[in-house]
DNA sequence: AAGTGGACCTGCTAGC
DNA sequence: TGCTAGCAGGTCCACT
């Protein structure tokens, strides 16, 4: 499912409402990615701090380390005052006084993960190897192009591999190259500077746009309050293959790459 | 170092 | 109607 923008509106619709809030109780479910790498029970009786966070990561800041969450596909997070019995996709809860924090993953590619800090331990690990934030001024032009020099993957491919810059999944590494005009199999090392520049912006302007509509929902995204995203409806290219591009009429292709589904329109976005 | 492909797991849908 | 193949928002890891 969920890209930065679904996180990012994830984030925000309960960070605020459970900051502050002690935990009573912790609930697994099936496995998830990783375990979580703490007895439950030592979570219990501390308070949660700050909710932030890092590419498609979550950090829940407690007491004692932190907790960092990961959607994975299919996974999505509720925050409710009187949460209803786990169901056989919900894998785990974090009750508090003032709610359950649930993540439900029904893939169960998602992560709960226990952390002495953001900066050490199993979330060091994670996080280590990311690009910079989409929304970093140090993410331009000039940074993005000597971070494509001498690399030969396509372009599309660099940008989901999020050391680069992260945030972009399937869906906005298609619009933003659409909205960059750039082919997505073009060499990463082919791209000029001024287009790299465009790509940057492109980058940045889509994820915005997307958290400003709430993020896409396909199927099963949701944010905390349960309110599915709308950017879907504004994707250009992403999932649209057969049907006329938008702006030149050219019939939006599908391929695959690193197996996965690009879309792209052959009209408008050039090597 | 960089590139490639497989792995993880379940559910939905299109097509026969 | 029922079965099957193919596809899905991610990313880590092993291998060349």
């Amino acid at each position: 499912m969920p890209e930065l923008p679904e996180v990012e509106r994830t984030l925000l619709s309960f960070a605020e409402r459970i900051r502050g809030a002690r935990i009573t109780a912790v609930r697994l479910g099936k496995p998830l990615r990783w375990p979580l790498g703490c007895d439950p029970q030592q979570l219990v009786s501390q308070t949660v701090g700050e909710v932030t966070r890092r590419g498609k990561y979550l950090w829940l800041a407690l007491d004692s380390g932190g907790l960092l969450l990961h959607l994975g596909m299919s996974g999505s997070l509720a925050f409710n005052a009187g949460a209803a019995p786990p169901g056989p996709h919900d894998h785990f809860d974090l009750v508090t006084a003032r709610g359950t924090l649930r993540l439900t993953d029904p893939r169960r590619f998602g992560a709960v993960v226990w952390s002495p800090a953001a900066d050490a331990g199993p979330a060091a690990r994670l996080l280590g190897g990311l690009g910079l934030e989409p929304f970093d001024p140090a993410f331009d032009g000039d940074y993005l192009h000597a971070r494509l020099k001498g690399r030969k993957v396509a372009i599309k491919q660099a940008l989901l591999g999020g050391a680069i810059v992260v945030g972009a999944g399937n869906i906005y590494a298609c619009e933003a190259l659409f909205e960059a005009g750039i082919d997505p199999r073009t060499a990463s090392c082919r791209i000029s500077r001024p287009r790299a520049a465009k790509l940057a912006e492109a980058v940045r302007a889509t994820l915005l746009r997307a958290i400003e509509h709430g993020g896409s929902t396909l199927r099963n995204y949701r944010d905390a309050d349960g309110k599915p995203g709308g950017f879907q409806l504004l994707a250009q290219v992403y999932g649209h293959e057969g049907e006329r591009c938008r702006r030149c009429g050219t019939p939006i292709r599908r391929i695959v790459q690193g197996q996965r589904s690009t879309f792209f329109c052959p009209g408008c976005q050039r090597r």
